[in-house]
RNA sequence: UGCCCGAUAGUAUAAGGGUAGUACAUCAGAUUUUGGUUCUGACUGUCUUGGUUCGAAUCCAGGUCGGGCAACCA
């Protein structure tokens, strides 16, 4: 049973701190800024964070970095949570990073007395000025000599409220002419005069990113504190600040963020779609975000999967969208029952069928249900629905639904044989008319007949009308980011309301977020905030495999 | 032209000095009461130039290309 499965540089680092004994234990955590709602990105992160502790017995803290009052709201929090929890992931501790302010504050003060920080009167410009350029070393603050005794002082009017916003920060003094330009005096604490949402007013002064992230970690004994790729400048500075403290060593490991075509992952982006209105809020079906995944009806253990086979690396990468559809596919084709839907309708009359009689047929729910999915009944009649693009007035070639005089098997019923069909003044087929073969009930054949084609369709007296939502991907190209404006590469058909599609009778009660597969058409999932009682909406989660359709562009 | 990182099929990801493998995609076929699922087969790859070695995707050096870093964002 020793399958070797190859370790991703992560595991290895872990695994190796394991045996070597450095750790006895692990701790990771996931340190999302209350800011945004979680995406597909996001999602990579937390299987990684919180699948290394599950392989290796360790645990993982969720920890918001909420450093920065301007931007963190509540909402965000409450979602971040739920997302989390969706995709299956319970963590051990709860933790604020604005739970540490004040630790991080004495932190600060320490260093001030170690002659390691001090407080700066300068502008922001005139700290970019001083800064240098990647190239050119920085130059030393003026303020940069000033007394333990009056750093100590200024920093405790700081946070005392006595300056205003910008008026001084506290900065680290290491070298301004460093290569690294993360470590040219890099500011800690920035004046805010700001509400935030868990202390309120208590502070006025918030730390930085840099100097809160890694003091949290090291808080919380985080052995692996696991981050993308754009902080590996970083490291050196997280190295530094806890190295001068003399605090726990958590150590900072960084990994390539995933990058998907046909969509955008930047929170900003994101952020800008929602209040722009180019979609209906964070959780759209269109969103890469998962609580928009979630909704148009991808599930946990796809997206869960979906990351594993991304694997983990250093190196960009874009990886195609799909992959996480065809994850999607293999998830949704194990558990959902099979259901019969027409989105475009066209009547079929079966003039040889008695009218005023309604058969009762046995429909299986999933042949692919790993525990049989059982039957339901299914009723049929003299008049159906059947999909418009079923029928062709003249068939292609290599074509085997219905034409005139074609014969086709009506999934689950009987086969039938187009005789004739009508038009309207404006030329548009308006109805079909067909002759049923009574020995070819399904399951009852004894017709002898053979037909290429199947196609679902739905029982006219019985029919439910329902709206559908086709959703197709957010942007028409494949990096939208590339160049330009994003949002001109919105895919103008991304949704496509279908507002009276006819539904077979057991579907009226389809109960919100249920997954279902209409028969040749795709997976589609009950929405669930749109939905009410016996009046569901369905949004089309991913399409089937359509090799119909790839051989009509081959032409 | 400073510092840091990276480079294996179309896209991802293995091989840790010894047969370049896997998945998705693509193509061909089989099965099929979903043109779905399943199954079979095919296809295409180590950025480049040197070096070390019996042997290099792997180690070393130079080059090329790509990414990141100059927010009081994270």
């Amino acid at each position: 049973m020793s399958e070797e499965k190859s370790l991703n540089f992560l595991e290895e680092i872990v695994q190796e701190d394991l045996s070597t004994g450095k750790y006895q234990k692990i701790h990771t955590r996931f340190p999302p800024e209350p800011n945004g709602y979680l995406h597909i990105g996001h999602a990579k992160s937390i299987c990684l964070n919180f699948g290394l502790a599950d392989s290796y017995g360790g645990k993982t803290n969720l920890r918001f970095d909420d450093t920065n009052p301007v931007t963190e709201e509540t909402e965000y929090v409450d979602s971040i949570k739920a997302d989390v929890r969706w995709l299956g992931f319970e963590w051990d501790g709860e933790h604020y990073a604005s739970d540490y302010f004040e630790k991080i504050y004495g932190f600060a003060v320490e260093l001030i007395q170690k002659g390691l920080a001090y407080v700066d009167d300068s502008s922001a410009e005139e700290i970019a000025a001083g800064k240098g350029t990647p190239t050119v070393p920085g130059e030393n603050s003026k303020f940069r000599n000033r007394s333990k005794e009056e750093n100590l002082n200024l920093f405790e009017e700081m946070r005392a409220g006595k300056y205003r916003d910008g008026e001084k920060v506290l900065r680290a003094k290491i070298d301004m002419a460093s290569p690294n330009m993360h470590m040219r005096d890099p500011i800690m604490y920035r004046i805010k005069h700001a509400n935030h949402h868990r202390t309120g007013s208590t502070w006025c002064i918030y730390p930085m990113y840099d100097f809160a992230h890694g003091q949290s970690d090291s808080i919380e004994n985080i052995t692996h504190s696991i981050c993308t790729l754009e902080f590996e400048v970083h490291r050196p500075l997280y190295n530094w600040y806890i190295e001068q403290l003399g605090i726990f060593p958590s150590h900072q490991y960084e990994f390539a963020r995933l990058n998907m075509n046909y969509t955008v992952m930047s929170k900003r982006k994101l952020l800008q779609l929602v209040q722009e209105k180019y979609v209906d809020g964070w959780d759209d079906p269109r969103m890469p975000s998962l609580s928009g995944m979630r909704r148009r009806g991808y599930t946990a253990a796809a997206i869960r999967n979906f990351c594993d086979r991304i694997g983990v690396q250093r190196r960009e990468n874009i990886i195609d969208i799909g992959l996480l559809e065809f994850c999607v596919r293999e998830d949704l084709n194990k558990i959902s029952d099979r259901r019969m839907a027409v989105l475009d309708p066209l009547k079929m009359v079966i003039t040889n069928y008695p009218a005023d009689t309604t058969e009762h047929l046995d429909s299986e729910n999933n042949p692919e249900a790993e525990n049989n999915g059982g039957i339901r009944k299914l009723p049929f009649s003299k008049e159906l629905w059947i999909e418009r693009e079923d029928f062709m007035e003249v068939p292609a070639k290599k074509w085997f639904r219905l034409a005139p005089g074609a014969m086709v098997r009506l999934k689950n019923a009987y086969i039938v044989k187009c005789d004739s069909f009508t038009k309207d003044g404006e030329g548009n087929i308006t109805e079909i008319q067909c002759t049923y073969i009574p020995e070819s009930r399904s399951g009852h054949d004894t017709s002898g007949i053979n037909v290429k084609g199947t196609i679902h369709w739905v029982s006219v007296p019985t029919a439910v009308p329902a709206e559908v939502r086709l959703y197709d991907r957010l942007f028409k190209v494949e990096d939208p980011s590339a160049e330009g404006n994003f949002k001109d590469f919105i895919n103008p058909e991304s949704l496509e309301i279908v507002q009276k599609a006819w539904i077979e009778p057991s579907l009226a009660n389809a109960k919100p977020g249920e997954h279902f597969q209409f028969i040749r058409k795709g997976y589609f999932t009950a929405d669930e905030k749109l939905s009410v009682p016996g009046k569901p909406i369905f949004n089309r989660t991913v399409t089937l495999k359509d090799a119909w359709a790839k051989e009509i562009k081959k032409g």
